[in-house]
DNA sequence: GAGGTTGTTCCTGGCAGCGAAACGCTCGCT
DNA sequence: AGCGAGCGTTTCGCTGCCAGGAACAACCTC
């Protein structure tokens, strides 16, 4: 019946080490939007969109204008993304030894290939596209560096998911629905946990119009020194008219460049990996 | 000594429409120093390297993990850039339609000349790199993406300034000096105001070794409907060894490409936007 | 030139966030 | 092993910053 001096002593709730700063969160969200947008927007419409007083927005905005992360378009009174975001942004690639020792390796593929290669990453249970080269074709896939990508669906997701620990994986595939893009789209646990299994005998993941109709793509995984998955590249072909590449030279050609890969990463080859051939 | 109520109604006298927000300008301080590190810091460091107490950094940091701006590594507890810092900064790239349409005018021009091309916008009296696809050479040029450099030494920057407002060009000229990179780096800003009466003259920008020795660059503006130069591209050329292309191939390819790059962005090649100064 | 719309400024109560200090953990030194 | 320095994290009270409404100004529309 007594009420201890510990349940008072919280007044507010603390949830007990999760403190942070109101107006920096405002602040990021007000990024993150900006970011999805292609077009300047006004104080009063951002603020309704994230759900924010004008003047709180105005103030905000004031901030990251004086330091270059929004850009003010004095014609119209617009804001839009400033440059410094993005050279913040770039700035996680430097640290990012994959992306370096990768990009010759996805031009070698997009010379000999003629499609389209991209590496990526994984980042909170998605995969976040870290460069892209495009092919010969004349049609280009709408997929942007920076985007963003479910790992369920996608050559890169599937390659980089079934090379994570059994918690992981199963932590990631609870954590969201596996949602459906096309008819082949794999949205059974179980299913996409055989889908992994066979993935890491093979050594790369295939994505046979999963994400996109008409798009297949074959993705490998890239291993660091401590044997962790760091990254993986993928090369997308699209299915309409003749198909010039045949699949085995694609997989072929894919999963050695992500072995050269890894090996300059320092992956001196641990036994998890079997023979691919 | 006695403070009367009425004088703490004004503590600071309110700079006139310089509102801004403090955390959120410490959080992007954050973000920039953290943009420049290649390693991850710990809080301690970082609240030295900027000058703020451990708790108000960590309290940051923790708002940008909580939005995926900032990653912990749980190994060693220490902080680094968060993919999402990267995605909403790529944001940018879908606003800017030169960049686009520039690509495959890049990938041609490295394709003919085998050096490599890069694509550049102006930001606040200086140049962001906005893409780059590197040569067929061995050695690669030590410049990224998202990287800056100055105007008065670079052939994108000094084909960028060439095409500003008088007004404009005076600005950025007398904002920062004119700093010696190498020898032939251009330091008088008359001789700079004459350097850019040609660089308008012609139509490109040449930079013979004034950023980095032994590096030789042809830029040339992009103008979009409006008339403004949103962007210029270039190609650098290393003068080690042999030199196997042409000035002359090397400066027509860049300014065809320029060229036809202006006109998908709808420049209708007007005049030039004289009487403005 | 009047009315509507949008961006900016002013003002004050209320409370969020800053910094100092304390806590516990992990290393490194002895 | 023992101990203490160094680090990340948490706590706590006081300071000063933000929210919100409303008036003001500039611009466009009609």
């Amino acid at each position: 019946m007594a009420i201890s001096s510990s349940e008072v002593s919280a007044p507010q709730s603390r949830p007990r080490g999760e403190s942070k700063v109101n107006s920096v969160d405002r602040a990021l969200v007000i990024l993150e939007y900006l970011g999805t947008q292609t077009k300047e927007v006004g104080v009063r419409e951002l603020g309704q969109a994230i759900g924010l007083s004008k003047s709180s927005v105005h103030r905000i905005l004031q901030t990251l204008r004086a330091r270059g992360f929004v850009k003010w378009n004095p014609d119209n009174a617009r804001y839009s993304l400033g440059m410094k975001a993005f050279e913040v942004g770039c700035g996680i690639l430097r640290s990012m030894e994959a992306h370096a020792v990768a990009k010759p390796y996805l031009e070698q593929l997009v010379a000999t290939l003629g499609e389209t290669a991209f590496l990526g990453v994984l980042d909170d249970a998605e995969l976040v596209f870290i460069d892209k080269i495009d092919g010969r074709r004349s049609v280009r896939l709408y997929a942007d560096i920076g985007s963003r990508r479910p790992l369920h669906s996608t050559g890169i997701g599937k390659a980089l998911l079934a090379h994570l620990d059994r918690s992981e994986i199963d932590r990631i595939i609870a954590a969201r629905p596996l949602t459906a893009y096309t008819k082949n789209t794999i949205t059974d646990p179980d299913a996409l946990r055989a889908e992994l299994e066979k993935i890491r005998r093979q050594g790369y993941a295939e994505d046979n119009e999963e994400m996109e109709d008409g798009l297949y793509c074959v993705g490998a995984p890239l291993f660091n020194y401590s044997g962790r998955p760091v990254a993986a590249i993928s090369v997308s072909v699209p299915k309409m008219g003749q198909q010039p590449v045949q699949k085995d030279r694609l997989i072929k050609a894919v999963v050695q460049a992500a072995q050269e890969i890894s090996a300059k990463l320092g992956y001196s080859g641990r036994p998890k990996a079997a023979s691919l051939g």
